[in-house]
DNA sequence: GAAACTGTTTGACATCGATCAACTACGAAG
DNA sequence: CTTCGTAGTTGATCGATGTCAAACAGTTTC
């Protein structure tokens, strides 16, 4: 078992990469230069290994995150300690926004997928400026409306779709070609797209071999779509 | 099929247990007295009837919604027109405010499940609004992130937990005591409280009676339960 | 190049829940 | 009281997916 709390190796310093993802973050456009200013003044960078708790259910909540790079999950446990991923989060990604007014304590684990850059912004200096500066509450506005409208999206494909269809749905959002045929790289290992989609790796790897009979074929992380839109049919 | 635009019973009249309940909700709560007024001018009441539908996936998203009495459907279909609920909204919920600063067009389906007062609010007066007044941001950022944690609870219910689980979950929500017996009335049909849980009514039937060997007993929309703690345990 | 490790695939099997159909219970209307 | 319609239950069946185990592949380590 990894450490409880994550000592992150805290470095001041942030790239150019790292920095030029956090600002085009839905979190960051659209604020003023001032409060820009501010909200940087609240953000740590720190980098994380992977399989490194970030937090744990029922931590206090003291600061959310943005992904910069690398991917994080957040999934939360059962009884048995079954572990469901809820989402995953990748650069540009922000985390636990949800509790800048809402609970005092984390309401899910979240755990680096691979070795990950993070920004980390303290609560309560965000949710002071949320309070005075109209477009940081603007931002956080936006931010939680896309996040609510894309849990739904999960609740629903999860009760309408099945596997197939779930794992296609996720080829057609990460190719932007209309019809014919294309290729996806994976950007993360198939048993982080399998916990995504809410599958076991089996159940993924066995929904890929389905996708076949429509022109899909699998490399490693590689996929080769032969017809764009016959994978919208499944 | 019902009429696609709903026409509304406009009644401009809004009594005093419906004034009350929207006077509740946790958009509401927290406003200052100026803000109040200026939100309650955004506002229509409006009564629809039983299984009418108050707007569809991809509509024009005008106004978004809080329940004053009866229960709403959100709900999203699939190709092959098989519904799927996202979210059961009953008193003093409010929906579609996701859209305030989201898309411009509704993203499921919002149909009466029963008879139902609703308080229409206008979309574009209240995103004013909440740009002016942070009491108003406030109140949204409240109201967004508790549905988001809401939204991404049900995602890991759906995953980790059986259909008994679930009903056996859904009881102790509504049910506040710690420990031995207690008795739940349900407040609506169980076929809806099927669909909240992602469930067949059929299953929902099942899961019932599979929870008799824990002492829980159905009679209409009575719920005995033998032992609260027991329950826990399922 | 061999060994060890990790991630993925495949097979066999069990389980859960959807579906279809038949039956029952209840409430409303006549 | 009877009839009818809706909601709910029960049974039978089927398909989808989780689980366990074993084979396999690609990578890293030595």
């Amino acid at each position: 078992m990894e450490k409880h709390t994550a000592p992150m190796n805290k470095s001041l310093k942030i790239n150019n990469r790292d920095k030029a993802v956090l600002m085009r973050t839905p979190f960051m456009t659209g604020l003023g230069a001032d409060t820009l200013v501010k909200m940087m003044n609240a953000v740590t960078i720190t980098s994380i290994p992977a399989r490194q708790v970030v937090f744990r259910e029922s931590m206090p909540a003291d600061f959310f995150f943005c992904v910069l790079s690398g991917y994080v999950r957040l999934y939360r446990l059962n009884r048995e300690g079954r572990e469901a991923d809820i989402r995953v989060c990748g650069p540009g990604d922000t985390f636990a926004e949800c509790l800048i007014f809402g609970d005092d304590f984390y309401r899910f684990n979240a755990q680096a997928a691979e070795n990950a850059t993070l920004a980390r912004f303290d609560m309560r200096a965000v949710r002071q400026l949320a309070e005075r500066e109209p477009d940081a509450a603007r931002a956080i506005m936006t931010c939680l409306s896309h996040h609510l409208l894309t849990a739904m999206d999960c609740v629903a494909n999860d009760r309408l779709h099945t596997a197939p269809q779930r794992v296609a749905e996720y080829l057609l959002k990460s190719c932007p070609i209309d019809g014919g045929p294309a290729s996806v790289r994976l950007p993360f290992q198939k048993s982080l797209l399998a916990g995504m989609l809410g599958l076991a790796p089996e159940a993924l790897s066995r929904a890929f071999s389905s996708l076949r009979r429509v022109g899909v074929t699998v490399r490693g992380r590689l996929v080769q779509i032969g017809d764009v839109s016959a994978l919208r049919d499944i």
